[in-house]
DNA sequence: ATGGGCCATGCAGGATTTGCATTGGACCAG
DNA sequence: CTGGTCCAATGCAAATCCTGCATGGCCCAT
C-alpha cells in the first residue's frame, strides 16, 4: 500500500470525478483508475459507487476518507516536524512553482529575498498541477502559484496559509500589427492559440469562454503545455492567445488586446503549511509578506 | 512511500537488529535494507545510527517511530473497522498460520468449530514470520502460531487477545530403532537435522543449545525448513531433529528421546486484534475458548 | 438516435524491487 | 595485534509492478 493511493483517493473524493483528481495528482487517467482499485483491493471494499456522476464514495468510502486523512495527516506532520527540527542543519528551503512563475517572477522574489535571507533553495518547476501536489505531498516547504479569485480554487490549498504577493491579469495577446478580426465571427473565427486539456490556464480560458456566451468565435490553431511556448507561438503570429500580464515582459513583440471581458483577475499567491517550521522558512515567509 | 516501508521500520525499531527484522518480515536482508534507506530517504535524514551494534534509533528515528506508529495504527484500525462492519457480507474468516499447523493441528481445529460456526474460511500458510508478519499487517483475522513461554515472544504479539488452544513439546525425535549415541560426545557427535536458519524453530533449538552448555555433541547432517519435511528425514534414519509432539501422528516411524533437558514446553495459541471485530468471529474466538 | 464526457482495460515499454552473492566494517576472543 | 564471526551495504540480473497510450463500453443530455 503506497500513501500515494491515499492521497489519490482524498483527492478524488474532494474533486469527485477521476480525471480532474488525475489530472491534479499529475497522473494519467488510467493509472489513476487502477490506483482507486489497488486502494479498494487493499482496504477490501468498494470505495467509490460504481456507475454514478458525479463520483460518489460508499458507505465505506465516506468512513476510509476520515481515518486515511487523518493518518496521512499525522503522518506527513511528523516528518515535516523532523524536517523542521533539523531546519537549521540543511537551511535549505525547498520551493514549488509552475513554469510560468519560474520564467518570470522567480527573479523577482529572488532578488527581494535574497539580501534578508541566508539560506540555499531547492526550486521544484513542472505544470501548476504538478508543483500542487508535491507540495501537498510534503515535497516542498513554499508553494507559489498563481490564483484566481473568479475561480474555485483547490480546497487542499484553502487550509494553508497563503500571501498574495502581487497581482497579476490574465488577457489575450496578439502579435504586434496583427489583430485577426478579434473576438471573430461565425464566418471569420480568429485562430486560437490555446493551452492543451491539462493545463491550469486551460481552465482560466474555460471560464472566461462561458462568461461571454458565444461572443468569442475561434477556431483551434496550436496548442501549447506552457505559456511561454505559448507567447512565442503568439509572437511568431499564428493568433491570439492568453497569457498573463506578468509573463510578458517588454520587447516580447507581443501586444495585448483590450476589452475587459476578456480578462481574468489573477493573483499570484505563496502557501506555506500552518503547522510550525524552522526560523529560515519564518524569516523567507516574513520577507514574503513585506 | 510503500506503508510496509513503516512496517520494516517499526519492526526494525523493536527488533534491533536488520537481519532480524527481515526475517521477521518475510523479507531478504538486502531488500529489508534498502527499504530503510528508501524511507530514511522519503523522511529527509537518517533514522538509524549507522555503524553500531545493536541497531539504535537516531532522534529523529525515535520521533518518527512515535508519528509512523500512531499513523499506521489509525489507518489498520479504520481497514480493520470497514471490514469488521462489512463481516456479516462477506462472512469470510481469514485465518493465518505456519506450514505445522495447518498439516496437524488445523483439522482438529475445523472439527471443533466448524459446527458452531457457520461461515467460509481463507486461510494463509506459510513460515511463522511470514503468516505473523502478515497478521499484524491485517492480512488475516485470526492468527495461530506457536508460542514458546520459556523464550521472548514479538512484542507485538503481545498487545493482541490471546488464547491457549492446547500445550504442546518441543523435543528431540529419532528414527525407530535407532540412537545415534544421543547425546552424543566429542568423539562421536550424534548427526543432527536442524532446521533452516530463518525458521522458528530454530531458534527454539538454539535456546535448548544454550540451556545445556556443550552437553550436546551434534553435527549437521540436513538442513530443513518445514517441520514435515524434517520428520520425513528423520524417519529415513538420517539423524536426531527437534519436533513439536504435535506433529508427530502416531505410526510416523519416529520415536522420542527422553530427558527433560532436551526438552522445551510450547502452546499452540490463536491471536486476534483487541479491537472490535463481526459477529461471526466473535462466536469463533468463543469456540476457540471453549 | 447520437454525440460527448467519463471510467475501465489490453498491451507494451520502462521504472522499481527483489534475491543472491559478495564486500567492507565492527566487534570479540585469544 | 590477529583471525574469526556477525552484520549491514552494494553490484547485478531477473522478476515484478507501474505507467501511458489507445480503445472500448457506459451513461446522460441534446
Amino acid at each position: 500500500m503506497d500513501i500515494r493511493w491515499l492521497q489519490d483517493f482524498l483527492a478524488l473524493a474532494e474533486l469527485r470525478n477521476f480525471t480532474r483528481a488525475a489530472e491534479f495528482r499529475a497522473l494519467s487517467q488510467a493509472a489513476f483508475s487502477r490506483r482507486i482499485q489497488s486502494l479498494e483491493h487493499w482496504v477490501g471494499t468498494a470505495l467509490v459507487v460504481k456507475g454514478s456522476q458525479p463520483v460518489r464514495l460508499t458507505e465505506a468510502g465516506e468512513q476510509f476518507r476520515e481515518g486515511a486523512g487523518a493518518s496521512l495527516e499525522r503522518l506527513l506532520e511528523t516528518r515535516a516536524a523532523i524536517r523542521g527540527s533539523q531546519f537549521e542543519v540543511m537551511s535549505q528551503i525547498r520551493l514549488a512553482m509552475p513554469n510560468v512563475l519560474a520564467r518570470s517572477d522567480f527573479r523577482r522574489i529572488l532578488a527581494a529575498i535574497g539580501p534578508k535571507v541566508q539560506s540555499s533553495f531547492s526550486v521544484i518547476v513542472g505544470t501548476t498541477a504538478e508543483v500542487t501536489a508535491r507540495y501537498l505531498a510534503g515535497d516542498a516547504d513554499i508553494l507559489l502559484a498563481h490564483d484566481c479569485p473568479a475561480l474555485p480554487s483547490h480546497e487542499a490549498l484553502a487550509t494553508q496559509d497563503r500571501v498574495v504577493l502581487r497581482e497579476d491579469r490574465f488577457l489575450p495577446y496578439v502579435a504586434q500589427g496583427r489583430d485577426f478580426g478579434f473576438p471573430g465571427s461565425a464566418k471569420a473565427p480568429f485562430p486560437l492559440i490555446a493551452y492543451a486539456q491539462r493545463a491550469y490556464f486551460a481552465r482560466l480560458f474555460e471560464h472566461v469562454l462561458e462568461r461571454n456566451g458565444g461572443a468569442l468565435a475561434y477556431r483551434l490553431s496550436v496548442q501549447c503545455d506552457m505559456s511561454d511556448v505559448l507567447k512565442e507561438v503568439i509572437a511568431a503570429g499564428h493568433g491570439v492567445g492568453w497569457l498573463p500580464e506578468s509573463a510578458v515582459e517588454p520587447g516580447a513583440g507581443v501586444v495585448a488586446l483590450g476589452g475587459a471581458e476578456w480578462e481574468l483577475p489573477l493573483e499570484i499567491c505563496a502557501y506555506r503549511p500552518r503547522r510550525a517550521a524552522g526560523p529560515k522558512l519564518d524569516a523567507l515567509w516574513a520577507a514574503l509578506r513585506g
